[in-house]
Parts: C-alpha cells; structure tokens; sequence
RNA sequence: GGUCCCAUCGUCUAACGGUUAGGACAUGGCCCUCUCAAGGCUAAAAUAGGGGUUCGAUUCCCCUUGGGACUACCA
C-alpha cells in the first residue's frame, strides 16, 4: 500500500559526489521508506557554467554503493519525469509566463552593470542588500513588448511589500513557525537571461509537478524558503512540509568544505571507507533513535523514524568516529566479506587514482605494496619529519617562506581546477625566485605535500590530491616546520 | 551590517519539569597478553551567562553572549 509521502534528493552535478548529498539522502530515504512512500532523484542542472561531465554519473554510483537507492529518477525513469531540469526548460519558462500574467512576477532589463553598480551603492551606504524593484515601474504591456522584440531581460518575482506583510512556514525538524518580513526578501530572479530557470522557480515548479510531499533539504535553504512559499500560494498550489537539516560542520564549525575535511564520496570509498560505516556514522550525526546501540543500519533507522527525531544543532564531522565505526564494521564482516571489501576498495582506488597508477606500477616491488606508495592520498594528516624539511642545504626560515608563497600561489588558482602542468608552472616560479635552488624548494615542496622524501611525481600527485588539500597540507607543513626547535 | 537558525563533557549525543545529568568517540591509568590489534576495568570531562514561570528547571519564556547560515542571472 503505498502513502503519499513523497520525497526527493536534488544535487547539482558540479565536480565530487559531496559527503552532504549522502546526508540529506539518507533522511529523505528514511521517511520514504519508513511511510511506504516513494523516494526521486532529480538532477538540478539548470546553472550550465558549473555541470562538470561525468559528475552525475558519479552521484548514481556513490549513492547506489551507500544502498541509496530511487524509485524514480533520471536513469530509471518515472511517471513525472523528466527528471534532469535541463530537459524541462519549456516547462519552467510556461510557468514563469504564468506568473507574469497573473502580476506576481515582472519583466526586468536591468544589466549586470547596473545591478553592480547598485550594489556597490548599497554596500557603501550600508544599506541592506537586494534588486531595487527599478523595473516594477515599467507598464506590464510595454515590458511584454520589449520582452517579445527580443530585449534581453529576466523575470523576477514580484514580493509583496507594501503592508508590512510577512511570509511563514512550519519548519519539520525544529517544530516551529519560522517568519520573515516581506521586506526582506529581495525579489528573486526566477528566469534568467538565458532561458533557464533559477534554483528557486525550477524546485517549486518541479516538486509541484512530482506531488513532492515533504521538501527535506540542508540549513542553508532556510532563508529562500519564503520565497518558495511565495511561489506556492502565487501559482495557488498546495504546500508540501518543509524540513531543514542542520549544516555538517568542519572541526573549526564553519559548514563543512574540502579545504578542511574529506567530503568527496570517492574518496571516502578509494580511501576504504566502508559503506555500513559511513550511513551509520552520518545517521549518528543527524539522529537519534532513541534506543541504546549505537552500532545500525538503514533499515535500523526505518523503525519508529520521525523527522522531529533529527537534530536540531550542527554536528562537527569527527573523522575519528568514523574511523572507529569503519574498524568495528570491517572487524564485524565474515571472511569472504572481508576479502570482498578489500577487492572493492583497491578497485575502486585504482580507478580514483588512475592518472598516477602506471607511475605506481613502476615502483611496485611486490603483494599489494601499492599502498606504500598511494597512502599519502588518504591521509587527513601527514606525520612530517624534521630532518626531511631541514637539511644541509635548507634552513627553518627558507622553508617557512618558500612553502608559505606556494601556499598563497596556489590559492590564487582561484576556482580553477589546476592540472599537473599548472602546478609545475607555479612551482617553477618560485623555484627561480627564492633563495633556494631548484633542488631544495622541489624537495620541500615534496615533503610538505606527500609527508616523504621519496614519492610519486609531484605535479601529477598534487593534481590528484587537488588545491584544496595541497594548500591544506603546505600549511600544516609551515605550521610543523615552524614548531621546530 | 541586516535577516534567520542553533546552544548538555574536546567531539557526537541521551535525559520531551523531579536522574548521583547517562552512553559513545577521543584522552589518561590499570588488567589480559609471544608482538600488534582486539577485549576487560577505571579516571578526568558538560547543562554558556543573567533574569523570570514553577514546590521543583538541562527541559518552558525573555534578555545577553557565542557559533553558524543566508544576503548571486550558484545551487
């Protein structure tokens, strides 16, 4: 007997499967299966610029190997598909045009330089931030007019503030009202320039159109719900119950991010992380039961789930936990089990580490000596030597300064994803310019990034181990150097 | 800055008005032991502060403080 309790996971498929998707996964899961209702995958792609290929593949297979399994989505279909917002743009622009018609939403010609410059303004005047409705004053026939003889312009919703209205919603998770004043809400772009919808109109239309009963989602969300619910009651649809889990965190409690934690799926599989451990553990972080055992699975969680059960506060994401879990987990498999799990979890690293493997190949001495070369990978923390980084040619300062320009040099890579060549580039300069020669900063630059002398090729491992943690560990690098007597 | 969310050991949490504030991870000590793991025992460790409400507040309300999120033609 199935219920109406429908739910979904929406990730964008932008670069590594994130550690959160899995998060908000497994509680939109757990109230699916626990209500016999129905769990959907929808791949959120409306933002071009930043899908990376072969991303939303890896989010199926991270979420498939945690037994995350979807009733409905874009590779097994449905009856409400399609699932993938990229194939739906007709849907969200008719939608959209509706809005128009009925006054709840506007034609606006602003550019990015006026918006910039307004901006700015309001920044300098410490004013608060947001679109200065300058396009409302357009008459609505003019503005269909322009719009139709091809004026680039975007469709924005048109917030209701002229009697100090407010907008609530019930909130599952905290079990209270939460209520904005209208006057704080910008008036959100819905359609942009280039006919893709925003975040916010495609999600509304969407969980509309899939009878999405309960809209679980990350903290973050919390400030555009109203928005949402705007759109609801402008398009005169039925509300789904919205829930906000809280935000995983990093040690230092800001929102969790790779600069200071794992968060890519992959490499919590490529680094052997198990899979029992990793639902148990971010369960553990979200819920809890009630009963004694620390120690269950999925379907432990699906007895008695409630979502007023999840917490309210944001967990720190405590590798050591997880490491003991994944210990008690391995320690728990049979034999064959056991012998399971290692062929899957060399596997699986080959293949994350396959640009590096064949430099691996040629090093490999014998057995499964592999690891003596790929550990440097799946460590959070390497353990540094002094004598490594101080040596006959090098001293405590020249090291400290060299590694801390790389760090900023790196950095200034920005958004960019740099390849191998890049950090060669970047490495080269300093190589010319500091005090050391080339030798000595390519060492140091070894030691810092691979915690040994000895190592693969740099640029390539640095490539694999990506900006983030190679800025991360140059500076636990200077830190360590620095605590050098 | 503005808005909103959150607040129990270092960390994850239990206690939904009455407990010596419980457990787990990590940390220290001890035991077991051919090494290392594992296992057993044990120690230290928390209700952010101030006001209310109540016979009684970790629990309900208010203020302060602290932390976080959001503040994009990103999601």
């Amino acid at each position: 007997m199935a219920s109406n309790i429908r739910v979904r996971i929406a990730p964008s498929p932008t670069g590594e499967p994130h550690v959160g998707t899995a998060y908000t996964a497994l509680f939109n899961y757990c109230l699916a299966h626990s209500a016999n209702g129905k769990f959907l995958l929808r791949i959120e792609d409306t933002d071009q610029t930043r899908c990376t290929p072969g991303s939303e593949e890896s989010i199926f297979k991270a979420l498939r190997w945690l037994g995350l399994e979807w009733d409905e989505g874009p590779d097994i279909g449905g009856p409400f598909g399609p699932y993938r917002q990229s194939e739906r743009l007709p849907i969200y622009k008719e939608h959209a045009m509706q809005l128009v018609e009925k006054g709840s939403a506007y034609f606006c010609f602003c550019t990015q330089e006026r918006l910039a410059k307004m901006q700015e303004k309001q920044k300098a005047e410490k004013k608060n931030l947001g679109y200065d409705g300058c396009c409302r004053l357009i008459d609505p026939t003019e503005a269909g007019k322009r719009a139709h003889a091809g004026e680039p312009h975007v469709i924005r919703l048109k917030v209701e503030k002229s009697n100090n209205e407010t907008t609530t919603f019930f909130d599952e998770i905290r079990q209270k009202d939460v209520t904005y004043n209208n006057i704080e809400i910008d008036d959100q772009i819905l359609l942009k320039t280039d006919g893709f919808p925003t975040y916010h109109l495609a999600n509304v239309v969407d969980d509309h159109l899939m009878r999405i009963s309960h809209v679980i989602r990350a903290e973050e969300w919390i400030p555009s719900t109203p928005k949402h619910v705007m759109l609801y009651k402008a398009f005169g649809w039925d509300m789904p119950k919205f829930a906000h889990l809280s935000l995983l965190r990093n040690a230092d409690k800001s929102k969790v991010s790779k600069r200071k934690n794992p968060v890519s799926l992959n490499w919590f599989r490529a680094a052997g992380y198990t899979k029992e451990a990793i639902i148990n553990f971010l369960g553990l972080l979200g819920y809890s039961s009630g009963s004694a055992s620390e120690r269950f699975t999925i379907s432990d969680m699906l007895n008695g789930f409630s979502l007023d059960r999840i917490s309210t506060s944001s967990p720190v994401f405590d590798l050591e936990k997880l490491k003991t879990l994944n210990e008690e987990y391995i320690r728990g498999y049979s034999l064959d089990g056991y012998i399971q799990y290692m062929k899957d979890t060399i596997d699986f690293a080959a293949r994350h580490l396959s640009p590096i493997m064949s430099e691996v190949q040629k090093r490999h001495k014998i057995g499964l000596g592999f690891n003596v070369w790929t550990d440097m990978f799946f460590k959070t923390e390497l353990e540094y030597t002094a004598n490594d980084f101080i040596t006959k040619e090098t001293n405590k300062k020249q090291v400290e300064d060299t590694l801390s320009a790389l760090a900023k040099a790196i950095d200034a890579f920005g958004k960019k994803i740099p390849t191998a060549q890049d950090f060669e580039e970047c490495i080269r300069i300093y190589t010319d310019t500091s005090g050391l020669d080339a030798r000595s900063t390519l060492m140091t630059v070894r030691v810092a990034i691979t915690g040994s002398q000895t190592s693969l090729p740099l640029y390539e491992s640095m490539a694999l181990i990506g900006k983030d943690r190679c800025v991360q560990r140059i500076k636990q690098a200077v830190a360590y150097v620095r605590s050098i007597r």
